[in-house]
DNA sequence: GCAACCGATTGCAAAACGCAATCAGTTTGA
DNA sequence: TCAAACTGATTGCGTTTTGCAATCGGTTGC
């Protein structure tokens, strides 16, 4: 792993890390899309990531310690990607980034009806997934079963505008 | 302006903003340390950005609607560079982000004492900084005079920090 | 057996980057 | 008065990264 660092800020450190037009997309899509395999991640990106630049990705995020990489056991060449601690602490930025983006950018309703629900959750919101995450990835005991899960909340805003503007549409 | 989008999420439209490595280190330098003009961003930076580089970059913020350039009185040729009420809304996610990387990456003593102060500060902090560069930038009233600039609080915090680390070092 | 699927790897063209030199106009100071 | 320093850039050029398509060897399901 490269030490060599342009300086010490920690915002320039954290644009060291992610700081490119892929890293936070592959992270997204195994955040709030639970995409955990290669070919999950290379079909189900809406933007579309070339298959060199995701093994890229992968290996350039598991030497920075974001992710960690296992065997399947269903199948001998499928390979099962985890989230580290690391990872899962950038829910906060990630809610951020798209209440920002909400705001200011030309944002699709569908697309950014996860943002709404993951802003207006809060905090609170924030942690119940993070644990969700750190219980999917890490293997840390569940908390609090019984609510749905944030993950199949914001999953079910999403299918919800989908319904609705279809309905619309016909 | 570009408007070929890859797709309509908050996230990755985020990041085809600031999704490079240059970018947030400009809104960086002129969020916290005062940039206004061009000389001051690229002699200034410690991560010792290029000319042209810098040149593109602030086109393309300006493009962006996170910036704009006007004359300098005192200057014919100085072109003063100011923050749009877009860009300004970046200050959560830059404390966000100064505070990741605080945790996780092997940031600098002296240059995490603000990310440090600004998190211990808290939203009510950002909502004062954001108050001051408005008023800096946007021309709007001055709100509640007589407390310190949350950038002078900063900015004396990192001397604080320098000025330790001379003596113990002397 | 054989098609579909697995995580990649390779080749290649295009774009972006990093660096140094340079530009024309403006201001400063002796 | 006139040169030096400073203003916001621009140019040229070699290196690196990106994007895209084709392909790889091995695995699995039918």
């Amino acid at each position: 792993m490269k030490t060599e660092h342009r300086s010490g800020c920690p915002i320039n450190l954290s644009l060291e890390v992610f700081g490119d037009r892929w890293s936070l997309i592959i992270l997204r899509d195994m955040i709030f899309g639970g995409k955990r395999h290669f070919r999950e991640l290379l079909n189900g990106s809406i933007e579309g990531i070339a298959s060199n630049i995701l093994a890229d990705r992968l290996k350039r995020l598991m030497e920075l310690g974001m992710l960690t990489k296992a065997d399947d056991p269903s199948h001998k060449q499928k390979a099962i990607y985890s989230l580290t601690e690391m990872a899962i602490t950038l829910v906060p930025i990630m809610a951020h980034l798209g209440a920002w983006g909400r705001v200011w950018l030309p944002v699709s309703e569908e697309l950014s009806i996860r943002a709404e629900l993951l802003e207006k959750g809060g905090p609170a919101m924030w942690e119940q997934f993070m644990d969700e995450l750190r219980h999917e990835h890490l293997g840390t005991p569940a908390t609090v079963p019984g609510r749905p899960s944030v993950r199949a909340t914001l999953q079910a805003g999403y299918e919800a505008v989908v319904a609705r503007k279809a309905s619309t549409a016909a």
